[in-house]
DNA sequence: GCCAACGTTGGC
DNA sequence: GCCAACGTTGGC
């Protein structure tokens, strides 16, 4: 079991997308780099815990708390030949980015990065490292614990 | 909108 | 295999 911080920009899935959309399970679909695709395909299992960030827009920050339902698998935007994601070195026996399944599992009230930067329990965390720009991080298990019992409001 | 930091590309 | 140029990220 691990736990993972995933940024999505609100303006293309945020937080209420997701949670509108059926089983409030979406395909993390469009990673194109390549730490970011190996935690997935390489480290991401079934069950793992996902704190669902709101990244690039006004208020950043910790918006819901979510977990990995599936393994990865071919990301399929990677082959749409029209699409933004699509990549003419891929191809189906060797495709090159994958993708897991992330279900809602609650929103919560947004907890900011500002407010994130205010605890010495998470002055480590890799998303609050100066220049880290990955949209998937891993996080320690103690991190995980301290934002989902001590940050967020029931 | 700015800009620092980082990843990727491609000429050599 | 180096590295300059370029594009992207994302907080501010």
């Amino acid at each position: 079991m691990r736990y993972w911080l995933m940024k999505s920009e609100p303006s293309d899935c945020s937080v209420d997308d997701l949670a509108a959309m059926p089983e409030q399970t979406v395909a993390w679909y469009g990673v194109r780099n390549y730490q970011a695709r190996n935690f997935m395909r390489d480290q991401m299992n079934v069950g793992d815990g996902v704190l669902f960030y709101h990244s690039n827009c006004k208020e950043p920050g910790i918006a819901g708390i979510a977990r990995v339902i599936s393994i990865a698998y071919p990301d399929a935007t990677q082959f749409k030949r029209t699409g933004k994601y699509f990549d003419p070195k891929a191809t189906q026996e060797q495709p090159r980015w994958f993708n897991v399944d992330v279900q809602l599992v609650k929103k919560i009230q947004l907890i900011t990065i500002k407010e994130l930067r205010l605890h010495p329990e998470l002055a480590r965390m890799r998303t609050l490292q100066r220049g880290n720009r990955l949209s998937i991080t891993p996080l320690d298990p103690a991190e995980w614990k301290f934002i989902t019992q001590k940050l967020v409001q029931n």
